[in-house]
DNA sequence: TCTGTATACTTGAGCTATCAACGATCATAG
DNA sequence: CTATGATCGTTGATAGCTCAAGTATACAGA
C-alpha cells in the first residue's frame, strides 16, 4: 500500500536527516527549513504568519521555533510600520552565514539519502504526484 | 524540489488524518498504526522490539504507546515462556473491536486525502518509487 | 563456571509541536 | 465614532517522541 510506504518513508529518511543536521550545525529539520525560507525572502525577512504557512507550522508553533533562532542570534524581529500587529522574522548577518555554511553539507544528506535514488524524470514523476495531495503546494520554490 | 515537496505533503496530509482519527476514535496514526500491525500479526500479538521496527518507533517510544493501549484494554503484555525478556503485545478483544471499527472510516479518510489523487498504476509507481528509499521497505505488509 | 557482550525493555529528562485561550490591532459597516 | 469581526501574535498546559542510562535476561567462549 503506497500510503504505508510514505509514512514509513518518511519517518526513515527524516529520521537520518535530522540527526545528521543536528550533529553537524545544531539544528532541526524545522530550523533549517525556516532559515532557508528567510534566506530565499525579499530583504531576508518574512511575516511570521506567512512563514508558519509555508512551512506548515501552527502560529504558536513559529513562535517557539523562533524563540530560539532569535536566541542564538540568527533572527531578529522587525516592527511592521503599517500594520501594528504584525512583526517580521528578519534573518541576521549571522544567520545568513550560519545557513549558508549548513546549507551544503545538508543538500549532500538530502541527495545521498533521496535524491540519489532516482533519475530527473523520476525525481519529476514524484514531485508531481506529491504535488496533487492537498495543500502540499504550499510554498515549494527551488 | 521534490524533497521539499516531500516533506510539505507528509506534513500536511499527516495533519488532516491525525485530526480526523482523533476526533473520531481518540486514536493517534501511531496508535492506530501499531493497533493494525497486531491485528495482522499471527495470533494478534507481537514481540515489542518488532512492532517497534515495523512502525519505526524506538522502544521506548513504543513502551509509552502502549502504556495508552494498555490502559485503554486494548492490548496486555504477555510474558515469553522461552525467552524472559521478551514481552509481548496482544491484542485483547476489545482492542480486535476498536481497531475494527477504526479501520473502515479512517481507510475511507485515507482514500479521500491521498488515494484517491491516484490511479491504480500511479500508486504503483509512488510505491515502488517510495520504497527505493532506504528503510522504506521496513514491514509494508499489504 | 565465570565473564563479557548482545538483546529486551523501562525510566527520567528534555524537545518540539499542538490546542485553547487571550490580548492587541486592523478594517468595515452602521 | 463606535461596534463587530477578522487577523497577528504569545502563553500555559499537554502530547508524543527521543536519547541516555539503567535493569534484567540470554548466550557464547575461556
Amino acid at each position: 500500500m503506497a500510503w504505508i510506504r510514505f509514512l514509513r518513508a518518511h519517518a526513515a529518511v527524516t529520521r537520518q536527516l535530522s540527526t545528521r543536521l543536528e550533529n553537524a550545525h545544531g539544528l532541526t529539520l524545522s530550523d533549517f527549513d525556516v532559515l532557508v525560507q528567510l534566506s530565499l525572502a525579499e530583504g531576508n525577512r518574512l511575516r511570521r504568519v506567512d512563514l508558519a504557512r509555508t512551512v506548515l507550522l501552527t502560529a504558536s508553533g513559529i513562535t517557539r521555533l523562533l524563540d530560539g533562532l532569535e536566541r542564538a542570534g540568527w533572527v531578529e524581529k522587525q516592527r511592521c510600520a503599517s500594520d501594528a500587529r504584525v512583526t517580521y522574522a528578519a534573518l541576521t548577518k549571522a544567520g545568513l552565514e550560519k545557513i549558508e555554511s549548513a546549507r551544503s553539507s545538508h543538500s549532500a544528506d538530502v541527495e545521498e539519502l533521496f535524491g540519489s535514488q532516482y533519475s530527473e524524470n523520476e525525481k519529476a514523476t514524484l514531485d508531481e504526484l506529491l504535488a496533487r495531495l492537498p495543500l502540499a503546494d504550499t510554498a515549494c520554490q527551488k
